[in-house]
DNA sequence: CAATCATATACCCATATGGGTAGATGTAAA
DNA sequence: TTTACATCTACCCATATGGGTATATGATTG
């Protein structure tokens, strides 16, 4: 078997740089397709590709404007990863005395 | 081209449920690879893999042990996707109002 | 209906993965 | 140093991507 399909997943859609500064560019407000291919720098057909992902995972909603196809960012998707991440905050406090005790470890292998 | 590396990025590194599970497991605490890919289910080398993964971008560290190598949690990376994710807070909670026009709109669509 | 603009899709490619298996590397114990 | 144990690597596979280009689909306007 391979990997999960990026688009059944929050966290894979977002492990894009490319879609996440779509999201970024999205809390400025609602955007046509053209303006973010544009602001990204890539052609459009990627940028609706991205666009698609991020829609199936839920992150983004569409509307249509005219000729234009209207997108907007629905960010609470990005829930579920900020509590999941918060759910490891104590540790990322803790991780310097870890590593510090990681350190001695060293040295004294090290030494021996 | 094809996709970033997953091994480059602390996002890509998450996206992958067997690396969070593994993540979690070593919030209990220090494992050794053999036990870790007992809890996870899946054979030593998958769990080797993944392991190096997490090593590679920071999120694990790794001590000898004896003839075992111990792998412990180092979760300082998660901070970047904690603040990251954060960024969209105040959107996640207009988000309802926002769905909510959205709906508006489309029923409006759908009578005109 | 024809012409045009805005997107979405279909393909084609090269490559990164994740999984499984067998063998290499390291370390500790007999 | 020979044997046994714990991991890591090297491969082999099938597949999911992301990128680029050409084309289909939709919608607006003349």
């Amino acid at each position: 078997m391979a990997r999960a399909a990026t688009t059944s997943d929050v966290f894979n859609a977002i492990a894009e740089p490319r879609r996440r500064e779509i999201l970024v560019l999205l809390r400025a407000g609602e955007r046509p397709v053209a303006e973010l291919a544009l602001e990204l720098g890539i052609p459009q057909p990627g940028a609706s590709k991205h666009l698609r992902v991020l829609r199936e995972v839920g992150l983004v909603r569409d509307r249509k404007a005219g000729k234009q196809r209207v997108y907007g960012l629905d960010a609470r998707g990005l829930r579920r990863v900020h509590e999941w991440t918060g759910g490891f905050e104590q540790f990322w406090n803790e991780s310097f005395d870890r590593l510090d005790a990681y350190v001695q470890d060293l040295k004294r292998e090290r030494q021996e």
